[in-house]
DNA sequence: TGGTTACTATAACGTTGTTACTTTTTGAAT
DNA sequence: ATTCAAAAAGTAACAACGTTATAGTAACCA
């Protein structure tokens, strides 16, 4: 009797096909091109597929942006050298950030409501926290005393950069914001 | 013969009063709510206004980024202690922005496409070139070498605290923040 | 007074997110 | 196999959005 279990199966494909298309359709054309018509065209369904399977078009918006930061985390996690010194290595999670940032705009703008989408939802994201922990363990390994103080200043910069450079406002090209970036970085870091 | 005086003189009330209505509307109940029917309906005229004195919605908001970026100059300016040191006063002036963003949030979002907000012109703001001028101007008295790397450590930093604080993501207040946002600038100023 | 011009409003078009309603499909019971 | 309830899916509508073509009204000049 495993037709529950088909069902179940068929269902949640359905829904990582929606999660994909809205991800693809935001890459191609920007969030404001994401619209639940386009998303229910694109897997060839009635608009009211994405009411049955996500209640609204934020609380999808919201399963993307929790995608966007495990995927952050995994992306820094995975540029990170264990044997390097934590300093180094706040380094490179900040310019692995950056590296993610310009390859998956689509996540990190759902990720910080940039780029014209906004949700308006203020729930602690438990992604986010995760993602905050990385930088965190690395400098309780560094053994620097102000954590929080540390920890935001990273983060401020990272995100700065990555916002500024998104906007286009700067009269710097990405090349160049991100050899800035990778200054300021250094600079934060030799200063600990 | 003020015939054609009073009427241009009306026609700029009426231009400022929608300026005004928008900003207004913004900051009481986000952006998301300007609208151009409620936007007329404040100012107590048909739709079509909107289009006669701007063009379109997004040329509207496009003032509005300009005279926030005139503001925030000004707001940065008015902050600045000629004699004090050129590092305390890149303090003051970060701050200064920081307390600008909290005190006139809406200006702030338009500036810098937050909060649900996005104006899709890239073009470069002129506003936005004074406002960095002031601060590429007290690194040169500071005599700053590598100014371009510091003038965007220095803004990155402050854009950065500023637009995670707005989402409300962090898990701090905002008092912690401005406190966190200081020490930074601090710590950066510290090590020129 | 008549006619041209500038202003203003009405009403509509195509989108958007969302939902009430209807139809179809489907697994199971008789 | 037929019937039936429940689940799944589609249709069509709502209100609100930005925008514009059209139509009307008011103001100015002759």
């Amino acid at each position: 009797m495993g037709i529950k279990e088909r069902k179940a199966r068929q269902k949640a494909e359905l829904r990582k096909k929606i999660l994909k298309s809205a991800r693809n359709l935001a890459r191609k054309n920007g969030w404001e091109a994401v619209t639940t018509r386009k998303l229910a065209e694109k897997v060839e369904y009635s608009t009211t597929v994405i009411y049955e399977h996500f209640g609204n078009k934020d609380q999808l918006l919201l399963l993307l942006r929790e995608e966007g930061f495990e995927r952050i985390q995994q992306a820094v996690e995975k540029a990170l050298d264990p044997s390097l010194p934590p300093k180094k290595q706040l380094i490179e999670a900040g310019l692995a950030s950056w590296k993610f940032a310009q390859e998956k705009p689509e996540y990190y703008q759902v990720m910080f409501n940039l780029g014209g989408i906004y949700c308006a939802s203020q729930k602690e994201s438990e992604g986010l926290q995760k993602a905050a922990a990385v930088v965190y363990r690395i400098l309780h390994q560094a053994g620097i005393a102000e954590s929080e103080s540390t920890f935001m200043n990273w983060w401020a910069l990272v995100h700065g950069f990555i916002a500024l450079d998104m906007n286009g406002q700067m009269p710097f090209n990405s090349e160049k914001m991100e050899y800035l970036l990778k200054d300021s970085l250094e600079r934060l870091m030799t200063r600990l």
